[in-house]
DNA sequence: ACCTGAACACCGTTCAAGT
DNA sequence: ACCTGAACACCGTTCAAGT
C-alpha cells in the first residue's frame, strides 16, 4: 500500500489503465505484444515497461487479485466445509483460474524456478499449507506432505484444454492427486 | 522410411543437416531462432520451413529418436527388473530427457491438446500403458488407470530446475504419483 | 518525476527468382 | 524438385527528448 501511494497521480492513473486493458488483452489472446497493449492503454512503450519491466510482471500484476482471493478463499472455505472438501473446491478454483489465465501457469513456473520466488508464489503455497493442515488436523491426508509439491502436481492441469475430453481428464487426474494425499485408500 | 527415401538426396542431406545442428542449438539455448539455425545449417531459411514448417515440428524432428528409444526401452526394461522397478527407471529417463530437451514438454503438451494426436505421443502414452499393464498384471498398481492421466502428471516434472533442490522435488512429486497409481498403501 | 515514441536489433514466415 | 535470401510485418526493449 505505501508503495502504491508514492506514485504520482498520472504514473497512478497509467498504472490502472495499463493493468485494466492487459487483463482484457491477456485474456483475449495470451500472448498479445507488449506494444500492442501500450497501445491500446494510450502510453507509451515505455511507460509499460517503467510499471512492468517484463511480461511475466505485467501478467503477476494483471492477476494479482484474482490470485490474492484465491489465497483468501484457503480461509473461509475451511468455515463452511470439512477439511478434504474444502481443500477439493479450492484445487478446483485453482485449476479455473489457471485455465483461463494461462499466464499465471507460466509465472507461477518460473516464479518457481528462481530463487527470488515471489512472494505471490509463497502466498500460494500458504494457502495450499493452510488447506492440506486443516486436512492432517482430521486425518484424511497423511502428515509431511510438501504444499509446493502439490502445487507442482496442480500445475499440470491448467494446461489441459478446455474441451469436455479435458476437463474429465481433469477430474480423473486430481483423483490421482488425492489418491496420493489421502491418508487412507479409498 | 518410405516417405524418407523419396527425398532428392540435397534434400535428404539438408534434412539431416538441419537436424544436426538444431539438436545442438536447441539444447544450447531451447528458443534458439529459426533464422540462426537456417543460417547455422548453412540453409535458406525457406529450406528449413519447408522441411520443417514450425518450431514444433522442427522439435519434434530432432527429438524424435530419443522419444523412439525411450518407446523401445518400455519393452526392455521388463525384461531386466520387475514391472514396478521397471515402471519408475522409465519414469526417470522420461523426466531426464523432458528436463534436457524442454521442448519435447511444450510439444507433447499442445499435441495433448489438439485432436491430431500426433503418433509420437500415441506412442508414449503406449509406452507408459505397456509398462502400466505389466505392472497391473503382478497386481503392483490398480487397474483402470489410464495411462494419458500418468503422462500428464509426470509432465509437470521436467519443468522443474535442475539445482539440487529441483532434483529433490522431482523425486517427491514422483513418489507421490507412485502412490496415487500403486495398489497398496506404504 | 514521469511520459513519449522513434529507433535498434531482432523475430517468424513468405515467395519471387534461381538452379 | 528443391533451394536461396531479400522482404514483410512484426516483436521486446531502450533511451534521448520532452513536460
Amino acid at each position: 500500500m505505501s508503495e502504491e501511494e508514492k506514485l504520482r497521480t498520472d504514473a497512478r492513473a497509467n498504472r490502472d489503465r495499463i493493468l485494466d486493458v492487459a487483463r482484457e488483452a491477456l485474456a483475449a489472446d495470451e500472448n498479445a505484444s507488449m506494444n500492442s497493449i501500450a497501445k491500446l492503454a494510450g502510453v507509451g512503450a515505455g511507460t509499460l515497461y517503467r510499471h512492468f519491466p517484463s511480461r511475466e510482471a505485467l501478467a503477476l500484476g494483471v492477476y494479482r487479485k484474482e490470485i490474492d482471493a484465491l489465497v483468501q478463499l484457503s480461509g473461509t472455505v475451511l468455515l463452511d466445509k470439512p477439511p478434504l472438501p474444502a481443500f477439493r473446491l479450492w484445487c478446483d478454483r485453482l485449476i479455473q483460474l489457471g485455465r483461463v489465465k494461462q499466464g499465471i501457469a507460466t509465472s507461477l513456473h518460473s516464479a518457481m524456478s528462481t530463487k527470488d520466488f515471489d512472494e505471490t508464489l509463497a502466498a500460494m503455497v500458504g494457502a495450499v499449507g493452510r488447506l492440506m493442515q486443516a486436512c492432517e488436523s482430521v486425518g484424511d491426508i497423511r502428515q509431511g506432505i510438501n504444499p509446493a509439491d502439490v502445487l507442482v502436481m496442480l500445475s499440470s492441469l491448467w494446461r489441459l484444454p478446455p474441451t469436455h475430453e479435458g476437463q474429465a481428464q481433469t477430474r480423473r487426474v486430481l483423483d490421482l492427486i488425492f489418491r496420493a494425499v489421502e491418508a487412507k485408500s479409498a
